[in-house]
Parts: C-alpha cells; structure tokens; sequence
DNA sequence: TGTACATCAGTGAACGCGCGTTCACTGATGTAC
DNA sequence: TGTACATCAGTGAACGCGCGTTCACTGATGTAC
C-alpha cells in the first residue's frame, strides 16, 4: 500500500528523464531553454510537459535544485574519502570534487554559479544546497583550530563591521561551537571565506574559458593554488588529534 | 578636410547611441538582448541597425570590447592614482577600480565574466583588453619583487609544467624582465595569478549576489581580504626605491 | 557658384520561425463497492 | 471477482507574440566638375 503505483512511478521517471533532456538543452542553450525544445526530446507534445511542472520557471528552478545538491555530493563525497586528519588533503580533495563535477557539468555549473539568469529569483530551497561547500571549508578549518593550527601570516584584523557578521552567521547555523582559544572564530571563518573565494574563482576561471591560452595544465595549477591556500590557512600546521584515523 | 563630415560625425553619434541602449537592454535581458528592442528605444526602425553593424553578434562583440575596455580604464586609473612606491595600496585601489565598475555595470560585467554566452565565440581583439588587470597585477609584484619583497609564507615550489607556462607567458609578453635574484619570476607570475583569482572571485560573488545574507557590509569585507591577499604577497615587505613617489 | 550625380541613413513591408501557455479532448490506469 | 466511476498523462489545435534578417524604396547629404 505504501509501494507507489505504477503510475506514480512511471511519472516520477517520465518526470527525471525530462530534467534529464533539460540538462542536455542546458549546454547549448544556457538558461534560456525552450519548453518546446525539450519536449520535443522527450517525444512529447509541448502542452504534456504542463502536467509535470506549472511553467517554464519551475523547471529551471528543479534544475537548479539539482545542480546545488549535484555538486555538494560530489564534494562532500571526495572530502569524505580521505582521513580526516589530514586537513590539507582534506581541502584538496574537496576542490578536486569541485572542479571535477563543475567541468563534467559545465552548463549546469555555469547555472549554479555564473551570471544570474535575468528576471529569474532563486528560490528560498536553494539557499541550504548552495551553502554546503563553504561550511564543509568552515569544517575543515575549524577543525584545524581545535587542533592548534596557526595561519602562515599573523591574522589581519578584522574590520568591526564584518567581525560582527561573521559571529552572527556563525551563531544563527548549526557549525561546531569553539573550543579554541584562538585564532577567533570570526578569523577562521573569514579565512574560510577566502578559501570558498580561491575555490570557485579559480574553477570559475577554468570553466569559463579564462584560463585558455595562459595555463593548459590545468590540473596540476588547481591543485597547486589550492596547497597554496591550505599553506596560507596554516593547515599543514595542526596536529592530528588522538584517536584521529 | 581630414575633419569628419557632418554625415560621418552624426554617423558616430547615432552608432554610439544604439550601444548606450544596447547596453542598457542588457541589464534586462542578459546576453539575448533583442536587436528590434534595441532600435525600438533608439526611435530607428528594426532594419535601420544593419547600417551600423551587421548582425545580432557583432552588436554584441562591440559590447564586450567597450566592457572590457571600460574595466581596464577604471582598474589602471585608481591604480594610478595613489603613489608607486605603495605597493599595497596600490593592490587595494587597483581593486577598488575594478569592484566599483563592475557594481557600477553589473550587466556588462556578467557579459565579460559570467558565463560564456552560448553560441558566441569571443572574437580575438578581446584578449589583449582582457588582460590589462592581471598584467597590472603582475606589474605590482614584480616592482615588489625588484624591491626585496618577501612572501608570507615561504613559496611553495612550482610544478614543473606550470612553471614552464609561466615562464612562457612572461617570455612572450611585453612584462617588464626581472632583474632581482629571487623569488623567480614564474613563483612571482603565479602569486599574481591567486591574487587576480581571488579579486575576481570576490567580486563575482558579489556581484552575482552570492554574498547576500551572508555579508552585507561588502566593501568593508572586500577590503580586508584584499589587504589579507596583500599580506600574503608579502607586498608591505618591500621597501620603496630611491626616488619614488 | 551652380548643377548633375553618387552615396548612404533610414523606411516599411514582408519572410519564416520558435516560443510559452490555454483548453477541450481521449483513453488508459487506479479505486470503491 | 466484477463493475462503475474518478483520476490523470498525454494529445492536438490554437492564441498572440517577438524575433533576426532581406529587400526595394526614398530623400537628404556629399562630391565632382
């Protein structure tokens, strides 16, 4: 009785393959697909689609959706699978899962993080998918403060005005409460920022096109910046914990 | 007789117009501005456009190298305002010169760092244009380097293969040849390179919106991690020449 | 200086197209008795 | 188990629309003699 009926599982894979085909469109047409377009693909009539999402916009936002929740799998399945311990690899691996999903998907990560779609509003329901990767850095870092880590430059301090949001931001969400004494949660979280910065910037760069005919190594420059950036956290500079594996 | 004809002046005024409002559509419409909108607000029937540019891409070619010029105006001035020797400062007003246009331009700064628009391949008098920022960046660091400056954190070595790009680049370019003893140029190039990515990072995530709720003081926050990337260059360890200023 | 001709900015109509969305419908699947 | 009815996925036609581009044209500006 809670087995769904046949029905209902037809719809729900008649309703996965038209994302699918609508991801396709998305990497030649960008985020102006035609409703028709995609039907079409799907060998339906276009009027059919009307039975799966109420217009055009529902669509782009399932996609949407879907490519936040895409991506933060990806990276939190590559940080997941090395030691925990170990922060700089932690953060590699979580870039690597980045960047490995964002050129596999390039049309859906241009959705996700390139330019805003004009006259489109992102829902409210992507707000937690989106924020997933900087608090998997937040993670990372304040991991390492528990474990002593000292950041290659002495912290610059922070202006007032973004100390204090930075506190704000870190009492109203679920991260782990300091245990530390210093640096100050706030510094950690502004260099977690940095972090997030460095990350998509330079994926961004890769993905758009910026990188041609500067750098074709494109791997080995990404995980250069980023050791470059886990220097700068200091991350190399904590110590496992006991008990760590 | 070299002065332009009164057809040729009105010419020049009428084809500048249409790229105003051009590029006022685009902050509606994105990269699919529609030509017929575009000539509508020009008071032109939709035909009349074809005088002055042959088709839809070359209207928006002429957009993107006007973007791109505009950036770099703004970027090299607040550059040039503040004084040589200041190194940081410099790195912190060449910032400044570039957030403010793209918050001033928001469109046209999606247009040339968002994400590529579908079906358009940047012409190639883009690239020289494109690159004025990071060849300012690297002007700084290596007028640092000249004057002893010392990175935070003690330079990672290079891959092999991207210090062999680097080396290239700088090679082929018009930079300025190095003169000091270390750190080597590539090492200097590649600083340049994380300090260009994380400046295009933040202002892409703010312009692209993807620091609200999260940071609202935006310059205050802009300028503190562009002054933590000046510590990280070790740019405030450089001593000013003999007769600066 | 005046005239005859060439240039060319802008017009207006037309082309063929694809789009998002609506609506009344058909017929197969699911449900209640 | 069998029947009557409800649900609902998908159809097909139609709507009103805006688009980029072409073409033959008009009439004002510019040029050569």
């Amino acid at each position: 009785m809670s087995v769904p009926s046949l029905r209902a599982r037809v719809r729900a894979e008649t309703a996965e393959e038209i994302r699918a085909i609508a991801r396709r469109h998305l990497a030649t047409d960008g985020a102006n697909l035609s409703l028709r377009a995609v039907a079409r693909d799907a060998g339906l009539v276009p009027s059919a689609l009307y039975r799966y999402f109420p217009n055009r916009d529902a669509l782009l936002t399932a996609l949407i959706t879907d490519a936040y929740a895409a991506l933060a799998a990806s990276a939190k399945a590559a940080e997941a699978a090395v030691a925990r311990h170990d922060l700089p690899t932690r953060l590699l691996s979580l870039g690597h899962g980045v960047r490995s999903w964002a050129l596999d998907h390039p049309a859906e990560y241009a959705l996700i993080y390139g330019s805003p779609v004009p006259s489109y509003a992102a829902p409210p329901q992507t707000v937690g998918p989106a924020s997933e990767v900087v608090a998997a850095l937040i993670g990372i870092l304040f991991d390492g403060a528990e474990r002593g880590l000292r950041p290659a430059a002495p912290p610059r301090p922070l202006p007032a005005a973004t100390r204090a949001e930075l506190r704000r931001l870190m009492d109203q969400s679920p991260l782990v409460k300091p245990t530390w004494i210093e640096p100050a949660p706030e510094v950690v979280i502004a260099t977690a920022f940095t972090l997030w910065t460095q990350l998509f910037g330079l994926i961004s760069f890769e993905v758009f096109g910026r990188l041609n005919d500067l750098i074709e190594e494109r791997r080995e420059y990404f995980e250069h910046q980023m050791l470059v950036m886990a220097d700068f956290a200091g991350l190399a500079t904590a110590v496992p914990s006991p008990g760590d594996g």
